[in-house]
DNA sequence: CAGTGAGCGAGCTTCCGCTTGACTT
């Protein structure tokens, strides 16, 4: 295939797109991403010659770049048509440099939308590379090297292995660390929220309840009593009435973080779910790019939006609108995720395409409707017992707009404000009282992070990028700085008091309260890592760090800072800090004296071990050796109690006996086992506690594992003992010396012979480590 | 795969931001 024109985008779904736009003399290609990146060894930057940065082409690009190559060659004009944005133009620069491009051949072109025109106009208006805005990149990506690879051996050093810190990351961590000891400092306090009912007479007859509440809190029972009493036989009357128009408008379409936090808050996907399933979408060409920070459509976008709205629910309907972007540091190369094709509400695909797609649809289309209109009514209500005003509110939906469509949620849907209708009345109109109920209600604690909230903040904040936001997630998730998960809260009682027929009852009622659901939560190497970093690299950890480089990268991008002497001026400095903290810093284990052990009288500590946080008993320097225990899952250093403790050094514990051999139950690296003739069985997390568990249960354990291995084994050969075909959580395979063999799918299991096998084992492909 | 927490030393880990596959025990 031969072409006098080779266009290259980054994203491959995006080269298919574009090729049908441009004549037969254009091929387009992909990049896919970078193509270069520095080299991981001494730091891939040479500091003594001014900060040269050493790229390589990764093994995994080579590829790509001896086709762009070979392609490039042959082309009389090579179109660079990464994205506008820093990033984009530094992959414009690395395939310009690769390539080993002629510059009269070479032609940088920019598109922030992929119409027919938008391309056409481009490839009309050509420039050259910026390398101003290449050089805020190298900054970019040299800074986060630097960071990076200079501050994780040092917790390697002091902490524990294979650690990791950097500008986005640690930070993101801190957010949590520092929410959680929020919360465990939080103390919650309780009032009373008095509510009103009234009985009112409509004109037909009927009756209606209309509620109002007491326009302040008060604090104690006594209180509420006293007050409660001050309103028997009082008379009360409407003192004023007032009504007032509202709007409501929509939300801008969405970015790769709103998307993430609305499939996190209506249909429940975590953010990488939200991405994957989202790039699926996007190459079935259903939708528009999912990794942007642009709340932009494009005016095509924008008629037909127009159209679809004007012809399904009338023109009335129809409100157009530019939105702007608010994030800070948006770059903004891309539109606002939206559906390729407003026209379809729905699309073919799985269940779960189906769902963020309709959910993209109607967001976009919600964000082209107009206002929606309401009246919000506010009544005064007061007695002639004592001077107290009691507010009735509610809110009438004079025209629905956009909320035919879509509604945002909100992350704390507690607040149950269920405004309703209300009745018709007058002010000094005579009100019959039913009741006054006095509930008591407590003050909640900061909410914990979900991943989309912690999405949010980031963005907030202008730490990350679209692209990063979910492998982010991840990766604080996988050095297990952090963890997601449910727990369980607690009850506690909840004062009723009602003034009804003259009476004052009191009812105490159980409520439970703070079960966490996929919340996520710090850990002990995640509190450990962050204080130290705090300790040490204050800036860095400074949520300010990102917002004031980005500046300075702007600087550079304008030409008016030289980006060597940028990196120069933080390195300088920060180099110091990180040859003082490897020097003189002292090794952080978090180690935490809780008591004193009442038999031997020796310390009782917590401290992050080899392999976890632990418990230990007496001190390495003692004569007898030190006793130690691991914590179990959802215990922590930062909020064990003494008694806990020692709770732990009850095991291992001997239960009983089965089948006349000994029970005991013992946590060890997997976590709590029960041991029965020198075999482990696995206790169920969230549901055994190895403190409590009892034999009748470990003994339903064992069996149940029995049961589980009886059935695993599919088959095996008397010929060859260490040879069998399992069943395991992918389907049957065949395990051998200790290694694991995929099944053609052209095999029955249960059919295979030893030779079948034999031969499976023979042509599996040599095993490839990275 | 299941009681390890000492210490030595070789060799490895690690960042953020652009993009998709390859591939699952």
């Amino acid at each position: 295939m031969k072409a006098d024109n080779l266009v290259i985008v980054e994203s491959p779904a995006k080269a298919k797109t574009i090729e049908k736009f441009l004549g037969k003399d254009f091929i387009v290609k992909s990049s896919f991403g970078h193509i270069r990146d520095l080299a991981k060894k001494n730091l891939g930057i040479d500091i003594e010659n001014n900060y040269e940065p050493a790229y390589i082409v990764p093994t995994d690009k080579k590829k790509v770049v001896d086709e762009l190559k070979k392609l490039a060659k042959t082309a009389k004009t090579v179109w660079l048509a990464s994205d506008e944005d820093r990033e984009g133009e530094a992959i414009a620069w690395h395939l310009y440099e690769v390539l080993k491009l002629d510059a009269e051949k070479t032609r940088r072109i920019v598109f922030h939308e992929i119409t027919k025109d938008a391309i056409l106009n481009a490839v009309e208006n050509p420039r050259f590379i910026d390398f101003n805005l290449v050089n805020a990149q190298q900054a970019r990506r040299i800074l986060d090297r630097i960071v990076g690879f200079e501050i994780s051996p040092i917790l390697w050093r002091k902490i524990k292995p294979s650690l990791s810190a950097g500008r986005v990351q640690s930070v993101a961590v801190k957010l949590i660390v520092e929410r959680e000891r929020e919360i465990k400092k939080f103390v919650a306090e309780s009032s009373f929220r008095i509510i009103a009912h009234f009985e009112i007479q409509n004109e037909n007859g009927s009756m209606q309840i209309l509620t109002a509440e007491l326009n302040k809190r008060i604090p104690t029972e006594e209180a509420v009593i006293t007050l409660l009493k001050s309103f028997n036989e009082a008379d009360f009357k409407v003192t004023d009435v007032q009504k007032k128009p509202a709007k409501k408008s929509p939300s801008p379409p969405f970015t790769t973080s709103t998307l993430q936090q609305e499939a996190s808050r209506k249909i429940g996907y975590s953010v990488g779910q939200t991405m994957a399933v989202a790039q699926k979408l996007y190459e079935a060409g259903k939708i528009t790019y999912m990794r942007t920070d642009s709340v932009n459509l494009s005016n095509s976008a924008l008629a037909t939006a127009a159209e679809v709205i004007k012809e399904q629910y009338g023109t009335e309907y129809v409100k157009t609108r530019k939105f702007k972007t608010k994030a800070k540091g948006a770059q903004e190369a891309h539109e606002a995720i939206r559906p390729s094709y407003l026209n379809q509400s729905h699309v073919e695909g799985s269940k779960q395409e189906q769902r963020l797609y309709e959910l993209i649809w109607k967001r976009t289309v919600a964000s082209q409707m107009s206002d929606a209109l309401l009246e919000k009514t506010v009544i005064k209500i007061q007695n002639n017992k004592n001077t107290e005003l009691f507010i009735a509110s509610g809110e009438v939906l004079k025209f629905d707009g956009f909320l035919k469509v879509y509604l945002e949620s909100k992350d704390d849907e507690n607040e149950e404000e269920t405004k309703s209708l209300l009745p018709e009345l007058k002010t000094s109109q005579e009100l019959n009282l039913e009741k006054i109920c006095a509930e008591e209600k407590y003050t909640n604690h900061p909410p914990r992070y979900t991943e989309a909230s912690l999405v949010r903040k980031l963005e907030e904040l202008g730490i990350g990028r679209p692209s990063t936001y979910a492998p982010t997630i991840s990766t604080i998730q996988n050095r297990e700085y952090v963890i997601k998960e449910d727990r369980d809260g607690g009850t506690r009682d909840a004062i009723e008091i009602k003034l009804i027929g003259g009476n004052i009852k009191t009812l105490t009622k159980k409520e439970n309260f703070g079960f966490e659901k996929s919340k996520i939560f710090p850990t002990d190497i995640g509190s450990i890592v962050t204080d130290f970093l705090q300790l040490h690299f204050k800036d860095i950890m400074n949520y300010n760090f990102t917002a004031s480089v980005e500046e300075e990268f702007d600087n550079i991008a304008d030409g008016g800072k030289v980006w060597t002497e940028m990196i120069d001026s933080f390195y300088k400095p920060f180099h110091a800090v990180v040859s003082k903290t490897a020097e003189v810093s002292e090794k952080a284990k978090g180690e935490k004296i809780l008591g004193k052990d009442p038999k031997s009288g020796k310390p009782v500590l917590v401290k992050i071990g080899r392999y976890g946080p632990l418990a230990q008993i007496g001190e390495a320097e003692d004569e007898e050796k030190p006793k130690f225990a691991s914590l179990l899952k959802g215990q922590s250093i930062e909020t064990i109690t003494f008694e806990e403790v020692m709770e732990l050094f009850k095991l291992p514990r001997t239960i009983g006996k089965y089948e006349s051999m000994e029970v005991i139950i013992g946590i060890g690296r997997f976590g709590p086992y029960v041991r029965h003739n020198s075999k482990f069985y696995s206790l169920k997390k969230d549901i055994d506690d190895p403190l409590t568990i009892e034999l009748e249960r470990a003994m339903e354990l064992i069996e149940e594992k029995r049961l589980q291995d009886k059935n695993k084994l599919i088959k095996k050969f008397d010929e060859m003992p260490g040879l069998e075909v399992l069943n395991g959580r992918y389907g049957p395979y065949i395990n051998y010396e200790k290694k694991n063999y995929k099944i053609p799918k052209t095999k029955k299991p249960e059919e295979l012979s030893l030779d079948d096998c034999k031969e499976i084992i023979e042509k599996a492909p040599k095993k490839k480590k990275k």
